[in-house]
DNA sequence: AGCAATTTAGTTGTATGCAATATAAAATTG
DNA sequence: CAATTTTATATTGCATACAACTAAATTGCT
């Protein structure tokens, strides 16, 4: 088969995001951030306290990407983390002002990029909106190939309680 | 300055951007081949015998990125490389017979996982226009940072020279 | 010709991403 | 309630990306 690799969605997408990222790279650099960084401290500015778990479903990353950028936001001082007292599996994650002071001067450098590009708005809502749809379909796509054997095999339950505080001491 | 993570258009691309890349992982590894690895050779499917620089251009990869790449396609023979005997400087890349088998299965595995996600063609084809024209625009805007001072402006650095061949022959 | 600047590709160091694995803690099960 | 399974997070290993640097080859300039 031979599609050009002009006609590759994929492809546009792969270097669109790569280019923006580079946009970001200075700025974000000027704050003590990288892009990754900046989305955390957004996602943490705009719902407090959240788990790993929690973050990695809003970001689409997982622990493994997750736990080094969380540790090293936290040794920056931007952010702080609790190990729960209920679960002591569960960190939560938690932006500090300092966090929110540079959140809020990167989001002024995101506009101020998005500005210099030249893109208008309304090209700038038709891309995120056609992104949304393209982000669920692909998003569906992968769950299909994950979750061929769970469809009959899962439960919740409420959760109990148990033992004390501490920071960041148990749990692994 | 607060504006939702939502409507950051630059991580909706970057969600994308990674959640195609993952869905091309598993297709792509069963022909011995990653994502990128899959670019380069659909690259030089169209246009063979393609320097370093050129597939760069194209891919928007620099050369920190795809040595490495190259030097792996090399290895498994998707590839040969030959040194120019006009400028020694220049590395000539070639997609081999074998290459071109397993690019025509990828670029139908391709077509498969688009055809997945269920996107239609028609939306198919409006994202990579829109995409195209951000392209551009992140790419004047990146220019713009980068060629600031070059206009008019040299830089003075110090240069040497010494030490000879690598893999290829000559040439680091 | 002779040397400085430029170009091309490769290497190094840092920062992601992610699958696979590890580990602790909690939920389930027999 | 002990053993097993599941869950939440962290760690490891591998593969990009990319800036900065290196080395060799070529160009340009005087």
């Amino acid at each position: 088969m031979d599609i050009p690799l002009e006609n590759h969605l994929c492809f546009k997408l792969y270097v669109s995001s790569r280019l923006i990222v580079k946009l970001f790279a200075e700025p974000m650099a000027a704050l003590g951030l990288t892009y990754p960084k900046y989305l955390v401290l957004a996602a943490l500015s705009e719902q407090n306290n959240q788990t790993v778990t929690e973050l990695g479903d809003l970001l689409h990353l997982d622990s493994g990407t997750l736990s080094p950028l969380l540790k090293s936001l936290l040794a920056d001082e931007f952010i702080v983390r609790t190990r729960s007292v209920n679960d002591e599996r569960i960190v939560r994650n938690s932006i500090t002002e300092k966090g929110r002071g540079v959140r809020s001067k990167a989001t002024e450098a995101s506009f101020n990029i998005f500005c210099g590009t030249g893109v208008s708005f309304d090209a700038l809502t038709a891309l995120r909106v056609a992104m949304d749809d393209f982000i669920v379909k692909c998003q569906s796509a992968h769950d299909v190939k994950t979750d061929v054997s769970n469809v009959k095999t899962k439960k919740l339950k409420p959760k109990k309680n148990k033992l004390e505080a501490n920071s960041l001491g148990k749990a692994t």
